[in-house]
RNA sequence: GGCCAGGUAGCUCAGCUGGUAGCAGCGUUCGCCUGAAAAGUGAAAGGUCGCCGGUUCGAGCCCGGCCCUGGCCA
C-alpha cells in the first residue's frame, strides 16, 4: 500500500506524514516519507519552504530532500523517476511510503499513468529565445500553423506552453496531446487523502507562518543563497518567497512590501492548489484542524485493502 | 477659525469643453494546465461617482451649503 497525503500549503501535511508514520511504526508497519514537492528537493532552501527539520525527521526516514543544488533545474519528469525509484524501493523493503506533495501535477505523474515526451535543452533553449523576440501570439500562430490541434488547447498569451508544444512537435514529429491523462492508478494500493481548511483559516495560517520565516531568518536564507548562485536557479529563484526576497535584496521593492508579496503570492497559490485537488474524486478529505486528525487518517489507511502485503511493484 | 488638496469598485487611483464611469492595478471568485508546476495562463463579478439642494434637455464633472480626511497658517 501507499499513502498520499495532499493539500494547500500550511495545512498541516509535513506534521501529519509524521505522525500517520509514527503510528504505523508503533504498530509494527514501518513508514517512510517520500518528498512531492518541488522546492524542499533544495539544499540550503530550508526557512522559506518550512521544510521538516532535522530534529523531526529524526525517527522516520526522509526520501527526496535536499538532493539538489540551488542552480539545478527541478523538472517532473526527473522527480518522476526519483519518486517512483524511492516508493519501489519503500515496497521492497516492506516499508509503507507517504507521499506528501502539494503539486497535484507532482503527485499525479508519480502515482497515475502519466508519460512525459521527452525535451531537448538546446532545442528549447532556441524555442524560448525566440518567443523572447517573436512575442506570445506569432508563436501561438506558428504553433497553429503545425499543430492545430494544440493550438485550440493553449492560451494566445502562454508562451510557456506553447514552447513546449513545439518542442515535442519538433522532437517527436506528432501532435502534442494538451490533454491530460484520465485519472488512473498505476500503483496498487493507493489512499490519497486530502487536508481541508476553509479559505479564511488558511488564509491566516499563511500569514502567521510567512511572519513566522521573517523571524526565523528567511531574509539571511535568502541573502546566503543569492552568494551561491539562487539567481542562476531557474525554478528555486522563483519559489515562494524566495523570488519576493531577492527583489528585496535587488532594491526593487521593500521588505515590508517583500512580506506581504510573499503573503498574497501563497494565498493564491493555495488556491490553485485547491482547484487542482477538488477535481480529483479519489481523494478522501479529512478536517485539518480536528483533533482527531491522526485517528481519522490512521483509520482511512489501516482499513485499505493490500495492508498485510503488496507485491512486487514495478516502477 | 482661515487657506489649500482631496472624498469615484473591497483597497489604490484614472476620468473627457458637463452627454449612458475605467479592456486600470491589487484583491475576490471561477477556469485552464504533460520535462520551470511554490511555474505559466484565461475569464467574470463588483460602483446610489461623500450628503443635500440648484443651474441644465442632461452633472462624477458647473454653482451653493453641509459632513469627513490630509496638509499649511493662525
Amino acid at each position: 500500500m501507499i499513502v498520499v497525503l495532499v493539500g494547500p500549503t500550511a495545512v498541516g501535511k509535513s506534521a501529519l506524514a509524521l505522525a500517520v508514520a509514527s503510528r504505523l511504526g508503533s504498530t509494527g508497519v514501518p513508514a517512510e516519507i517520500v518528498n512531492a514537492d518541488s522546492m524542499l528537493v533544495y539544499r540550503g532552501m530550508d526557512i522559506g519552504t518550512a521544510k521538516p527539520s532535522l530534529a523531526e525527521r529524526a525517527g522516520v526516514p526522509h526520501h527526496l530532500l535536499d538532493i539538489l543544488d540551488i542552480t539545478d533545474t527541478a523538472t517532473v519528469a526527473e522527480f518522476q523517476r526519483l519518486a517512483r525509484a524511492a516508493i519501489a524501493d519503500c515496497r521492497h523493503r516492506s516499508v509503507v511510503p507517504i507521499l506528501v506533495g502539494g503539486s497535484a501535477l507532482y503527485v499525479r505523474a508519480i502515482v497515475d499513468d502519466f508519460e512525459f515526451p521527452g525535451t531537448d535543452p538546446a532545442l528549447r533553449a532556441q524555442l524560448e529565445a525566440e518567443l523572447a523576440a517573436v512575442g506570445a501570439e506569432r508563436m501561438h500562430a506558428r504553433l497553429a500553423s503545425g499543430d492545430p490541434g494544440a493550438a485550440a488547447q493553449i492560451e494566445p498569451a502562454n508562451g510557456r506552453r506553447i514552447v513546449r508544444a513545439m518542442e515535442v512537435g519538433l522532437l517527436t514529429g506528432k501532435p502534442y496531446n494538451a490533454q491530460l491523462p484520465s485519472r488512473t492508478y498505476r500503483l496498487p494500493g493507493v489512499t490519497q487523502i486530502g487536508l481541508d481548511l476553509d479559505r479564511p483559516s488558511l488564509d491566516i495560517r499563511i500569514a502567521q507562518r510567512v511572519q513566522r520565516m521573517w523571524a526565523e531568518g528567511f531574509v539571511d536564507e535568502v541573502r546566503r543563497l543569492a552568494a551561491a548562485g539562487l539567481r542562476q536557479g531557474v525554478t528555486a529563484s522563483r519559489a515562494l518567497g524566495y523570488r519576493q526576497v531577492l527583489q528585496f535584496l535587488d532594491g526593487q521593492i521593500s521588505e515590508e512590501q517583500a512580506q506581504d508579496l510573499t503573503i498574497s503570492a501563497t494565498r493564491r497559490f493555495a488556491r490553485r492548489q485547491d482547484s487542482w485537488f477538488r477535481k480529483d474524486e479519489r481523494i478522501r478529505w479529512l478536517p485539518a484542524l480536528s483533533p482527531t486528525l491522526v485517528d481519522q487518517a490512521y483509520a482511512l489507511v489501516g482499513s485499505h485493502p493490500g495492508h498485510e502485503s503488496v507485491g512486487p511493484a514495478k516502477a
